[in-house]
DNA sequence: TTATTTTTGTACCAATCGGTACGAAACACA
DNA sequence: TGTGTTTCGTACCGATTGGTACAAAAATAA
């Protein structure tokens, strides 16, 4: 019988065994972006921070703006899929509500860097970095249009006014997410970002 | 007769003079700064924008960190002063508004880099960076401060009812013009932070 | 003129940057 | 025991980083 505490099936390929382990040497590597951003975190910093040394990291992940956007791939998978999740809430309004909240508790989590990857990690950069700042840009609408495309349904479904404009509450809503990620990069409490959730729900359509 | 056309008196003091304009060398170093941020912007990138060499540079602002603080006291200086003269407006709610729009004016001006210095600045970053992070966060605060001072005037004046939280007002509107620069830098237009202006002034209290 | 003072440009510093060449090491297979 | 294959660690690459030493240049004062 195989071996039933591990997972996996073992049919090992030629050659030496690599001896760490790609996941966790890219979760490192996230936290690593997270909290220094593209320009700030150095090769050195990286390989310290993974376990591994600069030609393992290049046979693995490529070269620096390919790992980044390995580890941009990697923080989108998980630590946003919550976002799908709180808008099936059968209420639209409520769904938002829970977007916020979930947002708030990411980004001001103790274990993590504070702040969002997506707007940390190249907000401002030198260099050959234009194709970051639009992949993260691209990545940050991506949740734009998940709002957005919740609020269409919510308005064809009667829950938002027929003068309601979904366009415009997604944008203004994905503007607090970016908003509340500055201020914990800054150094706001969860208690903090609260109060700025629940005076945002004021801004729903009456 | 002085000269009527050179406005300040010149006793030039001994040794060369120097053969640039400080002045119009910060500003430069501020362009700089303010679409590379701290860490993406090289030296040789500032001293080629400012026109200088690195010794003229080190002797006239010091170094890069030093330079930093100064060209953060010109932005605040410069961009800035609109808010406390939008917040004397009778109305506190127009206040609000005027600041929202002098800021979405100035994070999407055409001639400037999009967004804000004390935003994109040095969100985050490597290295012995953590001091610039406070300072930056610092200058962001004291925004908030003006928002929140003024809020608590219009409270007790009576323009705000005595149960609304101008402590958690004023971080919602830093939040969302926090949010609004990063919109900017970015790619948002104006008009995209329009309708966010809009959908804001909907958390005023009623 | 000479002396003094300050800035300028060049040339340079050690350290670090992102990235790689290369041989030893560790596995499967024969 | 090879042999083939892949990864590992070290040592290194040229370029660039932030930062300076130094002497020529340009001004005032004597």
């Amino acid at each position: 019988m195989g071996k039933v505490t591990k997972a996996k099936k073992k049919p090992l390929p030629p050659g030496r065994p690599r001896a760490f382990d790609p996941d966790r040497a890219l979760n490192a590597a996230l936290r690593v972006f997270w909290e220094k951003g593209y320009d700030g975190a150095s090769l050195s910093d990286l390989t310290a921070a993974m376990g591994i040394n600069k030609p393992s990291l290049y046979a693995t992940f490529g070269d620096k703006q390919e790992l980044f956007r390995k580890v941009v791939e990697r923080y989108v998978q998980t630590q946003t899929p919550f976002m799908q999740e709180a808008l099936e809430d059968p209420s639209a309004r409520n769904g938002i509500r829970r977007v916020l909240n979930g947002a708030a508790d990411s980004v001001t989590h103790p274990l993590n860097p504070h702040g969002c990857l997506l707007v940390q990690g190249a907000l401002a950069c030198g260099g050959e970095t234009d194709g970051i700042k639009r992949d993260l840009a691209e990545k940050r609408s991506g949740s734009e249009n998940l709002l957005r495309n919740r609020l269409l349904r919510a308005q064809t479904g009667g829950e938002l006014p027929p003068e309601a404009d979904p366009e415009a509450l997604s944008r203004f809503y994905s503007t607090v997410l970016r908003g509340m990620s500055v201020e914990a990069s800054g150094g706001a409490t969860r208690k903090d970002l609260q109060s700025v959730i629940d005076l945002a729900m004021n801004a729903w359509p009456a």
